[in-house]
Parts: structure tokens; C-alpha cells; sequence
RNA sequence: GCGGAUGUGGCGAAAUUGGUAGACGCACUAGACUUAGGAUCUAGCGCUGCGAGGCAUGGGGGUUCGAGUCCCUCCAUCCGCACCA
């Protein structure tokens, strides 16, 4: 066999490293490690598209490529295997979710495969596997026992709460907790009756019951975390969601804002999403406020202010319709307006609110507060600008210095006072922080940052304030009112939230007889039979949410068999974190923040020893859909040419990509493609059929799916490998285009036809190579090694053309040359790679081989081309020893008789030497 | 509105610290060969000009002997956040 049979040979080395389990890892402490992480994918029921694979072959080399450097690489896949579309498939269906998925996960496992990746099956993992979600449940038993305490910075255990609660109360205490947490004394604890003291408990638990306002998604069934939901609608399946005050199980992610913030800086992470992640914990430092209440001695408004050195600016106060002193204060004679404000704000759905951000409405409550610092009796009014979940849900408004409230003066009217000088404020909100304070008493004259400080200072002194640190991430959401999730451990005991213990775990799913929810409406849990804890006591109906399993799976790929542990400790101190995750940047505020939460929670108990799971990320690029266009003449069944569209009045169509090439169209396929194009008619140019092209998102509708099993078929995996990354750069998003992968293949195909002579022979030689050959084999060594390193695959492919052809230029056949050139290639394309090398006489894998080094003496030359530059123009070329000093060539260049042609005589001020480039003389 | 990224031939793209812009591939053109193939090989291929040359990295300006790369400014496209006080 000479010929490069790429299906023979992908299938044979599959299945070898199959049989073998080539790829299998364990601990060896002998060599350095290195965790080669992907984001495990969804097992959705479409397979995989062509865009899928370009992060695992991307991963896949770097594995391949460390190995070969010696390094012992823990590099696994497994599948997050709970989630909303099999769920909604079974509602359809009456198909359990659980077979669908084990279906789609058999699929997915054999499309991977059939790319030839080194994944260490062994290790796989399923988030919906009991013996993976145990330790889900398990977590969740640890969080719901810990609290977290601000002044060690870190989360212990509930039981040190407890004993703090009875010696000293809380009122000492610095934790995060929630913010209607009520003083207690010692006396006061021990006096509370269980019920009480479990209540108080969940104020500071990680894992919490609360009521709350939730993202709610009647469609769907269930709550959302605000990371699942965009621009108002659910991001699974696009439906609307409303806020509704409902009980929850709730993550106190927000006790860990400062550290998921400073912990950003450690990372090698996109700036892109560092810079989301900080948006998201949005940290704003200032002061809040109280504002004394005319009429209501006992009451304050409490407003909290990033700008307090405008305090004398504040003219009036808004609060948040849904506002706790809003009954409280409204004088009789607005109450009607205001109970009509209220209402209209409560039915206006989160979509509404965001599409109408521009038009102010508001309403005056009657009640007058007084300005704490400067004295002024300033209204109170209601508006939805100011939102309830921020803050303090109210603020003090400084129209003269910010553009909402700005806007709201002028509409109804309000005095707008001007404090800070640099602005216009007749005309505009002046909000910059560059001018002085005016108009301000003791403020006067001082610059913003200085008057911040000072207020801040004056508001403590009186007692009227302080400084506050406000963070805008919210609490999470953890509850799911859907099946196909972990089931949350826990059981109600007389109204009381028990946990499950360690033992008693997994807490298995219960089947149901359907996937909606019961007629008294409670969550599909609530059909199963018999499904009560020892037969008593009511199980917890909801379930844990789609980033539950996915926030720490990384730690069960070191130890996945494990029954005793999520993760043995050895297997956790040899492996610690992953040092590349490769993944989409649509998980930024989503799993990449959960699992930062997490790993941390899991750092402080002291059950893993890094900070940050993840060291360095990569976003891939989405791969786009390229759709293909034909245009059908209106009223006939005749179809013009791209360029001639024109002419006609015409209807573009989309057709199937699969039946177009290099944008011609394949008339015969597209005939037999649908019944009513059998008979269709073609105007064409130069007797071609091209086709229109657009970018769009990869769908079945668009018929611009490119399958890549079809081209594995067509070109062989290790074409298509080298292809997507030869694409452009893994970062970036780019529309698929199959145009081109001839070229790869084409590479591939005169690699092999090195090793054979043109009767197909094999002719492989023991041959001294020459200088050429071996500068032609170490840059592409060089080149490879360094593209891995940084990640720039495209280059590398373009570097192993540019070598075959320069072998294939030399004739070469030795050995010497084409050995290590073959493991310089294997990561890249490992099947035809491991072909060869035991056609070389290899009994054992090449995946261990070691990866050759290249040497600076092959690559140098001992002369070199100079061009020769006056004033940065070319001017001539000279020939140097490239072993020359850079005094030398300068010496050399002066001295020569073309450039004082050249130079007329003109004084030279400095001769410009850059070793191996260009040597530049100035005058 | 705020934040981030990107902009180079017909197309995908290279250019790692400022040093001969367009490597490599696709498409295209011409030629060779032939068991006529979706094969292989050779040459050409930014624009302009017969030519030496001139002009070219979204536009304009600047720093430098020298700028795709650094600075200022404007434009376009994409992404994220969005009444966050």
C-alpha cells in the first residue's frame, strides 16, 4: 500500500488507541503534569457541527505536543448531561430524558472519536450520573453548612456560628449575611426556639432559603439566575420573564465579590471576560445616607451615593416603587396617585422596562425629608429609575450632576441646584469629576475626590452615614422548579429544612409519569411515588440548576471512579488546577463564575489547593454558518446565476451547502436535491452556476450545517484537524468554508509521497543529510514549537506546506530528515503520523515519543543578503558574513564603493545595523 | 450611553521586540504531462505604469532614518453591559 489511505488508516489507529487505551493517565510524580482542559459540551439531540470540534483539536494538540515534550497530561471529556432541551423533549415526547441522553452522549462520543482526539475515556464524567451528582449533593451539603466570615476572609463551618451565637450574639459579628438579619444577643439566641434559630441560620448559610424577587419563566416553568436570562427572555428557548417574589434556594456568591474580583488579576484570561466577570461584580465605592423623615421621627430614607461631595446638590429623593416605606409615608392626598404608580410599575414586565428606558415617569409621595449634611427639606418622590435590587432602593437625587435625575427635575419641575463647576447645568447634567465644589458650605473649593473624602468624614461625624461598599452581583438563584436536575438533599421536617447525610447520598432522581408540573403546581418532583424521606417527611420538589454539576467537574476528571470522595486528595494535590481551559466566551458571567465561586468555597474547607481552578483560558471563536443562495426567477422554475441576478426579478433561496463548491452550484445534485427543482432550468455565466453567500448562524433551516463526519469522510480527520486550524485564529469567530481544505489535503498527501519514490516504492534512506535539509527540518521544529506555546495554530500548518515543499523541492528521502519531522507533525495530524512511524520501524506509539530540538547552528547561514537603505530607501544589496559584528558590517558598508556612489559625497551620520534584517545608512 | 475587540489583495490570512508588507493556502490565468482527474507538475497573481518607477495595511494628522505595529483624532463592523445612583 503506497498510496495515502486516510480511511484505512484513521480507522486502524483509532481503534488501537481504543484497544489500548493509549491515552489512559495515572499519577506519576516522575514527570511534570499538565491539565489540557475543555468546556465539556451539552449532549444536544442535532450531533456535532463542523464549529464544535475547533477547541478540542486545538486542546487535543497541546496535549499531543506535551506529551511528546515529556509531560504527563491529564486531558479528559465527559458531558454536562442535565439541562432544559431534554427535558423539554421529554414533555413532548414522554421519552425519559435519561435515555435520550445516554443516546445523544453515544453519538456525540463517536463523532469525537472519529476525529482522532487523545482523550482519556476512562475518565469521563456525566453530570446526570448519580455517582457524579452524589458529590453535586454533597457540595451542596457543605455550602449549606458554612458561613462566611468577612474577617478571616473565608467560609467556615455553621457549627463555629452557632457556638459565636451563644457566647456572643451576632451583633459583633462581621459575616455575609442577608440584609434583614435582625440583632440578637447571646440571652436573646438561646431563648429562640429551634424553628427560630434555623431561621436565623439560613441568614447566613451559603446555601439559603429566601424569599426573594426571581427571574420567573412561565413557560419554562421555572426561575432563572440573571445570567440565564438576556435582554428579558429566557436564554434557553427565548421566553419571556417576570420578577415574582418567590421562597428559593439561593448561593451566597455575593459573600465572595471581593475575592472573585482581586483573584481576576492572578490570571492569564482574556481581558475580555476579566473585564466582564468585573462588570458583573460591579463594585462601587461610596456612602449611604439617612435621610430623616418629617412627620416620621422614628424613620430614615437610606440612600447610598457614589458622588456624596454633591450632597448639597441633592435637591430631592426617589425611592423604588417597590419601596418598604412606600405605604408608610404617603400623604392622604397622593395616596390614589401613588397606589396607581405602584400598580402600573408591578405589571410593566422586565422587557417593557428595558425597551422604555428612556421615557421618565414618577410620581410625589407627600412626604418631605431632610437633607442630613446641608438641612433642606427636600420631597420625596417614586419612580422606577431607581431600581429595588440596588443599592438601597433609594437615592438622593443631584440633578445638576447626573443625567437621570437631571431628567426627572426637568420633567417635573424640580429645583436643580449646581455644586460642582465645569458644567452648564441650565442646559445639561454636568457629571464629570474634574471641577470644584461650589455652593457647598465646607465643601467649597475642594476638588471632587477631596470632597468625597471630606463628606464621607462629615457624615460619620454626625452620625448621619457612612462609607459603604456596594457590589451590583446579586445572590444566585439556585432552585429549579423542573426534573431533570440533581434533586436538592434535602427534606422538611416540621417546617424546617433538614439535610440528607453524607451516607443517605445520592439522593436519586424518582422517575414520574410526566415531565410537567402537578395540578396544584408544583414542580414535576411532586408526581413521584412514594418519594419521601424514611417515608415520612416531605422531600425539597425542586432541583439544582443547569450550572450546578459544571461548576466543579474539573476536580472529578482527577479521581472519576472515586466512591469515597469527590476526588482523592493525592489525585487533587498532583493535578491542582487546569492550566488551559479552552472554551466559548458565552460563559463568562455564567459557569466561569460560578465555578471561581465554587472552587474558592472549596479552597477555604480546605479540600483543594488552588485559589483559581482555571490558570490560563482561551476563548475559541464560534465557527458561523455560510449560507449558499440560489435566485429563482418569479413565477417559473428557471434560477439565474449570482451575477446576473440583476436582470431579473428574482427570489434568493437558500440551498444546501453540501451541493455547492468553491460557490459554483452542482446543477445535477441540485436537481435531485428537492422533487420540484428535478425539472428546474439554469442561466448561467461562463457556463457556471454561482452561488450568493451570506454570513449566519449554523442552522438545519438555513441549510448551511456542514456535518463533520461527512468531511472525515471525505478528506480524513487529520485534513479536516489541520483545517479548522489553518482557518484563522482560534480566538476568532469566522464563517466555516470548505473551500480549501483541498489544500491541506493536498499537504498531506505529498508528506506521505516523501516517504515513497514514484513507483510507490518505500524509500526511505539512512543518508547524512545536508545543510539545506536540516535547515529545513529545525525552523519547522522551531516554528511548531513556538506556535503551540503561544497558541497560533494556523501559522504552524502554513509552516509544514512551506517544509514539504522544500523537501519535496530537495528530493529528500532520509530518514534523518522525515523521522523527527513525523513527530513535529503527530499532534497536528496524529493518524497519519503514527502511520508512518511504524512503517519507520516503530513498535511503540509515537503519542510518547519525544519531541525533537531544534538547533540554532542549522538555521544560520554564514552569508546573508542585506539590502542596503539610505535615509530608509532601498537602495542596494551586499553580501555579509553573517557572523559579522554590527561594527563590522558598519565598517564594511562605509567601505563600500557602491553606497559612496550612492551617498555623492554627503556626511554620514550613522550607519543603522538590525543583525539579520537591514542595515540603513542616515545622512 | 458605558466598556471591550476588530479593520491588511478577489477570498481565508501572515508579519513574535518599530526594520524589504501580503508568508502559506484558496480562487484565478498561462503552460506541461496524461491511464482525462475533484490528478500531478511549472510559472504568474496588491494597484498603477511599456519602463525605471510611483501608490498601497479603514480615513486624516503626528513621532521616527524607518510605522500594519507607537501617539492623537475621526469612521465602520462585531461583542458585552445597560436607568447600578
Amino acid at each position: 500500500m503506497s498510496e495515502y489511505d486516510y480511511r484505512a488508516i484513521e480507522q486502524k489507529w483509532q481503534r488501537f488507541w481504543s484497544e489500548n487505551k493509549t491515552f489512559k493517565t495515572e499519577i506519576d510524580k516522575s514527570k511534570p503534569k499538565f491539565y489540557s482542559l475543555d468546556m465539556f459540551p451539552y449532549p444536544s439531540g442535532a450531533g456535532l457541527h463542523v464549529g464544535h470540534p475547533l477547541g478540542y483539536i486545538a486542546s487535543d494538540i497541546v496535549s499531543r505536543y506535551k506529551r511528546l515534550k515529556g509531560f504527563n497530561v491529564l486531558h479528559p471529556m465527559g458531558f454536562d448531561s442535565f439541562g432544559l432541551p431534554a427535558e423539554q423533549y421529554a414533555i413532548q415526547t414522554g421519552q425519559h430524558p435519561a435515555e435520550t441522553t445516554t443516546q445523544n452522549i453515544a453519538r456525540y462520543i463517536e463523532q469525537l472519536n472519529n476525529l482522532g482526539f487523545s482523550f482519556d475515556w476512562d475518565r469521563e464524567v456525566r453530570t446526570s450520573d448519580p455517582s457524579y451528582y452524589k458529590w453535586t449533593q454533597w457540595i451542596f451539603l457543605q455550602l449549606f453548612n458554612s458561613w462566611y466570615n468577612q474577617d478571616t476572609g473565608k467560609a467556615e463551618s455553621i457549627e463555629n456560628l452557632k457556638t459565636e451565637f451563644s457566647l456572643r450574639g451576632n451583633t459583633q459579628l462581621n459575616a455575609a449575611q442577608d440584609e434583614d438579619t435582625p440583632h440578637v444577643t447571646a440571652d436573646a439566641w438561646a431563648r429562640l426556639s429551634e424553628k427560630e434559630q434555623h431561621d436565623l441560620l439560613l441568614k447566613y448559610r451559603l446555601t439559603f432559603l429566601s424569599e426573594a424577587v426571581v427571574n420567573w419563566c412561565p413557560q419554562l416553568g421555572t426561575v432563572l439566575a440573571n445570567d440565564e436570562v438576556k435582554d428579558g427572555v429566557s436564554e434557553r428557548g427565548g421566553y419571556p420573564v417576570e420578577r415574582k417574589l418567590m421562597k428559593q434556594w439561593m448561593m451566597r456568591i455575593t459573600a465572595y465579590a471581593d475575592r472573585l474580583l482581586q483573584g481576576l488579576d492572578t490570571i492569564d484570561w482574556p481581558e475580555p471576560v476579566k473585564e466582564m466577570q468585573r462588570n458583573w461584580i460591579g463594585k462601587s465605592i461610596g456612602a449611604v445616607l439617612h435621610f430623616p423623615l418629617k412627620g416620621h421621627p422614628e424613620k430614615n430614607v437610606t440612600v447610598f451615593t457614589t458622588r456624596i461631595d454633591t450632597i448639597f446638590g441633592a435637591s430631592f429623593v426617589v425611592l423604588a416603587p417597590e419601596h418598604e416605606f412606600v405605604t408608610e409615608i404617603t400623604t392622604a392626598e397622593q395616596l390614589a396617585e401613588v397606589q396607581a404608580y405602584v400598580a402600573w410599575a408591578k405589571n410593566r414586565s422586565e422587557r417593557d422596562r428595558m425597551t422604555d428606558v428612556k421615557s421618565v415617569t414618577g410620581v410625589f409621595t407627600g412626604a418631605y425629608a431632610v437633607n442630613p449634611i446641608s438641612g433642606d427639606k427636600v420631597p420625596v418622590w417614586i419612580a422606577d429609575y431607581v431600581l429595588a435590587g440596588y443599592g438601597t432602593g433609594a437615592v438622593m437625587a443631584v440633578p445638576g450632576h447626573d443625567t437621570r435625575d437631571y431628567a426627572f427635575a426637568k420633567k417635573f419641575n424640580l429645583p436643580i441646584l449646581e455644586v460642582v463647576a465645569g458644567g452648564d447645568v441650565s442646559k445639561e447634567a454636568f457629571a464629570g469629576k474634574e471641577g470644584k465644589i461650589i455652593n457647598s458650605g465646607f465643601l467649597n473649593g475642594m476638588d471632587v475626590k477631596d470632597a468625597i473624602l471630606a463628606g464621607i468624614a462629615r457624615a460619620e461625624e454626625l452620625g448621619v452615614g457612612k462609607a459603604r461598599i456596594n457590589y451590583r452581583m446579586r445572590d444566585a438563584v439556585f432552585g429549579r422548579q423542573r426534573y431533570w436536575g440533581e434533586p436538592v438533599p434535602v427534606y422538611y421536617k416540621d417546617g424546617i429544612a433538614e439535610l440528607l447525610d453524607d451516607s443517605e447520598l445520592p439522593l436519586v432522581l424518582p422517575d414520574v409519569d410526566a415531565y410537567l408540573p402537578t395540578e396544584t403546581g408544583e414542580p414535576p418532583l411532586g408526581r413521584a411515588q412514594d418519594w419521601k424521606y424514611r417515608g415520612e417527611f416531605e422531600y425539597e420538589l425542586s432541583t439544582m440548576p443547569g450550572w450546578a454539576g459544571s461548576s466543579w467537574y474539573w476536580y472529578r476528571y482527577m479521581d472519576a471512579q472515586n466512591d469515597q470522595a469527590f476526588a482523592s486528595k493525592e489525585a487533587i494535590d498532583y493535578w491542582q488546577a487546569v492550566d488551559l481551559y479552552i472554551g466559548g466566551s458565552e460563559h463568562a458571567t455564567g459557569h466561569l463564575l460560578y465555578s471561581r465561586f465554587w472552587n474558592k468555597f472549596l479552597f477555604d474547607l480546605g479540600l483543594v489547593n488552588q485559589d483559581e481552578p482555571f490558570k490560563k483560558l482561551v476563548n475559541q471563536g464560534m465557527i458561523q454558518g455560510r449560507s449558499n443562495f440560489v435566485y429563482r426567477v418569479k413565477n417559473s422554475n428557471q434560477f439565474v446565476s449570482f451575477g446576473l441576478k440583476e436582470n431579473y426579478d428574482v427570489t434568493p433561496l437558500h440551498v444546501d451547502v453540501n451541493i455547492v463548491e468553491n460557490d459554483v452550484l452542482d446543477l445535477e445534485r441540485f436537481k435531485a436535491w428537492r422533487s420540484d427543482f428535478a425539472d428546474a432550468e439554469f442561466i448561467l455565466e461562463d457556463g457556471k452556476y454561482h452561488v450568493g453567500v451570506e454570513v449566519e448562524k449554523m442552522s438545519k433551516s438555513k441549510h448551511n450545517v456542514v456535518n463533520p463526519d461527512v468531511l472525515v469522510e471525505e478528506y480524513g480527520a487529520d485534513t479536516l484537524r489541520m483545517y479548522e486550524m489553518f482557518l484563522g485564529p482560534l480566538e476568532q469567530f469566522k464563517p466555516w468554508n470548505t473551500n480549501g481544505m483541498d489544500g491541506v489535503y493536498k499537504f498531506l498527501r505529498r508528506f506521505w509521497k516523501l516517504f515513497y519514490d514514484e513507483q510507490g516504492n518505500w524509500a526511505v534512506t539512512a543518508d547524512q543529510p545536508t545543510s539545506a535539509e536540516l535547515k529545513a527540518l529545525h525552523k519547522t521544529i522551531k516554528k511548531i514549537e513556538e506556535d503551540v506555546e503561544r497558541l497560533s495554530f494556523g501559522t504552524s500548518v502554513s509552516q509544514f506546506m512551506i517544509c514539504v515543499n522544500e523537501l519535496t523541492a530537495l528530493k529528500t528521502k532520509k530518514r534523518a530528515i522525515l523521522e523527527p519531522l513525523t513527530v513535529v507533525l503527530a499532534p497536528y495530524a496524529p493518524h497519519i503520523a503514527e502511520e508512518l512511524w511504524s512503517r519507520l520501524g516503530h513498535a511503540e506509539t509515537i503519542t510518547y515519543a519525544t519531541f525533537p530540538t531544534w538547533q540554532e547552528e542549522f538555521l544560520t547561514e554564514s552569508t546573508f543578503d542585506y539590502p542596503i537603505s539610505v535615509n530608509g530607501k532601498v537602495r542596494s544589496k551586499k553580501t555579509f558574513d553573517l557572523k559579522a559584528t554590527k561594527e563590522e558590517v558598519e565598517k564594511a558598508v562605509l567601505a563600500s564603493e557602491q553606497v559612496q556612489k550612492l551617498l555623492e559625497g554627503k556626511p554620514v551620520k550613522k550607519v543603522i545595523v538590525v543583525p539579520g534584517k537591514i542595515v540603513n545608512v542616515v545622512i
